[in-house]
DNA sequence: CGGAGGTTTGAGCTTCGTCAAAAGGTGTGG
DNA sequence: CCACACCTTTTGACGAAGCTCAAACCTCCG
């Protein structure tokens, strides 16, 4: 599955067949960027002027439409890249980075990212392949979209955010993010109404435990069944 | 607008920053293939083998969901890159590309693109560029399919085909494409019935003039504003 | 305790998908 | 050149999914 964050930064995409000792090199020339809870590292539509890699808290990617409406597209949790599109040049952000509580990231600029690519040419070679994962995730959601009930989009989305950020607890999987209903519509391309409905109606099946903020999966089986039923 | 055709090789983005020479010297370590109407040059999930640029036809890239449904992501026009992920190591396609009539296009294999990376760093630069551009359009499409309604999407659509192989006649803009109404549905995630009634509507309205697998722009303006307009 | 923000639920309605049937074009073989 | 088959398109009727709006409820926190 892409984008399955890595617990260590040597696992990154990005650092592939590259030595330790490389590896050292390209994370000597980061600096750390601290953020608060609500700031954000970039808005939609700037200048991608660098790259980021968070190593602590969460980052919402959000776009805007013309007419003001929202979706959220992801969830970013350590260790995980975001912002790779200034890895091209003279590109603007497609999206907003927030941070939902406080974060840390590693940053590299523009500057210094094409002295990198200069340097380590394999780089650029891995930035391909993290950009086409990027590309086949967004394919693969858009046909979804176009074809798939709410229902079953959610239904992916919680495994999905279960599979990313699950916490075992001993009742079953808890996903470990503050996301509330309304943040689950803009992921699928609903409204938090029916986002609620259907939480309701797999609550009184006993598939999942909702709660403020919270989503206690109790019988996963029941949510893969809804995600690839056919139908 | 990403995605444009370019009507020189040389303007291609993969070939930026590279001088005619080098070009020349990547071009040559090309094979065209041709292929009749309806044949493939790759499947989806086929592992990726190489990298194409279409020189003359046209190209259907579709993708099947696993319950039987297609969507058609995109018609490939002379001259553009597709089935880039080949750029990364490891992949397979996330699409099909079908020959909706007799093609050439030139390609290159596997092995071939990496001997070209190395000498050629620059290249994959480039690759990186091309691949935040199909990020950003499939962020972009997918937020559109979240949030607007049919005819909103359509119009989008036809206005992005015209300009991407839009022929001007006397009468208005021909959209120049063998595209059925089932394509269409295909295209923006809708029946072939809503697109179907909903051209009429446009008719009736005297935007555009519709016939078989044809579609004459009378009114771009009007096309503008469904696409556009608030609400 | 009170307020703010998140959540649930109901009622009504719009959009769009589904199914069916008929009409219009296009190409083929006699 | 006509007849026929086949495909695309149109149109209607119906129903379901999901959106909108409104109101009440819950939960957390100062």
């Amino acid at each position: 599955m892409p984008f399955q964050p890595v617990s260590r930064l040597e696992d990154l995409t990005l650092f592939n067949k590259l030595t330790e000792e490389e590896i050292r090199q390209i994370l000597k020339t980061a600096r750390q960027q601290h953020i608060q809870a609500g700031e954000f590292y970039f808005m939609q539509d700037d200048p991608a002027e660098a790259f980021y890699v968070l190593t602590k808290g969460k980052v919402r990617l959000t776009q805007f439409t013309a007419d003001g409406q929202q979706i959220l597209l992801r969830i970013i949790v350590p260790v995980t890249p975001f912002g790779a599109v200034a890895l091209a040049d003279h590109e603007t952000y497609p999206v907003s980075a927030q941070a939902v509580e406080a974060c840390t990231a590693l940053v590299w600029g523009k500057t210094v990212l094409s002295q990198l690519l200069g340097r380590f040419p394999q780089m650029a070679v891995n930035a391909v392949k993290i950009m086409a994962e990027h590309v086949q995730e967004f394919q693969q959601r858009f046909t979804e979209i176009a074809t798939q009930r709410v229902e079953r989009r959610l239904a992916r989305m919680i495994l999905r955010l279960a599979h990313q950020t699950g916490v075992k607890t001993p009742r079953g999987v808890e996903v470990n993010l503050p996301l509330s209903r309304q943040d689950l519509a803009e992921m699928v391309g609903t409204t938090l109404y029916t986002v609620s409905r259907t939480l309701s109606q797999w609550e009184s099946q006993g598939l999942i435990q909702a709660g403020r903020e919270r989503i206690l999966i109790l019988h996963p089986h029941g949510l893969v069944k809804i995600a690839e039923e056919e139908t």
